[in-house]
DNA sequence: GATCTAAGTTCAAAATAAAGACTCAGTAGC
DNA sequence: GCTACTGAGTCTTTATTTTGAACTTAGATC
């Protein structure tokens, strides 16, 4: 991909050409970005849906928990699903809506890019092609779905 | 994508099948996962990396960005160039390391993502393909470059 | 010598997070 | 009916972080 002007040079870049008001990224940032929320949606990919479940997977304290999930339903990532267990009483299930799922290829990428450079073994995760059975990766690929390599992307701001 | 199996059900699951520590996202998350971290590398990528632009343009506290900087630099993502203006003494810029710039995939699918469900109006931002000039979009693709639809891809934990 | 600037450090006050006790609704046993 | 149990929270106190503002430092300029 082109990276932005390398630097030290002549003019230096003084400000994000993007506002931060106007870029997906730092939406995104604001709602995600702090210690327990990507870690709870993790959760919620692999199916943990129970209050008492991700309290004791994640050791998160109770009352941040419940504020947390308070900001994701409300944000619309997760849906309070009732569910009962046998003849208990009703509950409720937190699960990913169609938004939360959508996640999935940036919690995807976060992995890959976590294991190439944070993990020491082998990721017991394994994504591959169901017909083929190919290790798959995340790129960026034209609409007809054919990836194109870093060097030939284009990034420019409108 | 396979997604996890639909809850209510009769096994729920009751906690994520890979361990935190052996885990690429929670890892990443761990060094990621804050208020302020993953702004500073939007900066980065857009080629901002004095300490006062930093500050300036995120209006963040300046021992918080301090902090965030060291920690960058200690984990691999900024390396601190010298560098000089002028006739002014040497000063420090903090620029992505091949670490930091393979971020770029994940920034770009968490950009995306927010461009989808948050962000109001449209995208300041162009992602295309230098050749023939078609927009791109994050995927999951196989060794040989070809993206594989959602229901095609296989999650499995070894 | 006094002043300016970039890049920090230091410190008190405010906001957040953590840990643990408490609540509440429905079940189950006696 | 009384007691205990469970999942899913709330409440309260204490610890940790963040904030904002003032101070510091090194070299360049006047």
């Amino acid at each position: 991909m082109s990276t932005p002007e390398t630097y030290p040079s002549e003019t230096p870049i003084r400000s994000a050409p993007v506002a931060r008001d106007a870029c997906g990224m730092a939406l995104a940032t604001e709602l995600l970005g702090d210690r327990w929320t990507l870690l709870i949606l993790r959760e919620a990919f692999y199916g943990v849906s129970r209050f008492d479940d991700l309290r004791a997977d994640l050791t998160i304290p109770r009352g941040i928990l419940s504020t947390r999930l308070k900001a994701l339903v409300g944000a619309g990532l997760l849906v309070k699903a009732p569910y009962r267990q046998g003849r208990d009483r009703v509950r409720y299930a937190y699960q990913l809506s169609p938004m939360g799922q959508d996640l999935a290829l940036t919690l995807i990428a976060l992995m890959q890019w976590g294991e190439r450079h944070l993990q020491t073994g082998p990721s017991p995760v394994r994504l591959t092609d169901r017909r083929t059975g190919q290790t798959l990766q995340i790129a960026l690929v034209t609409p007809d779905g054919q990836a194109v390599p870093a060097e030939q992307v284009d990034f420019q701001i409108v």
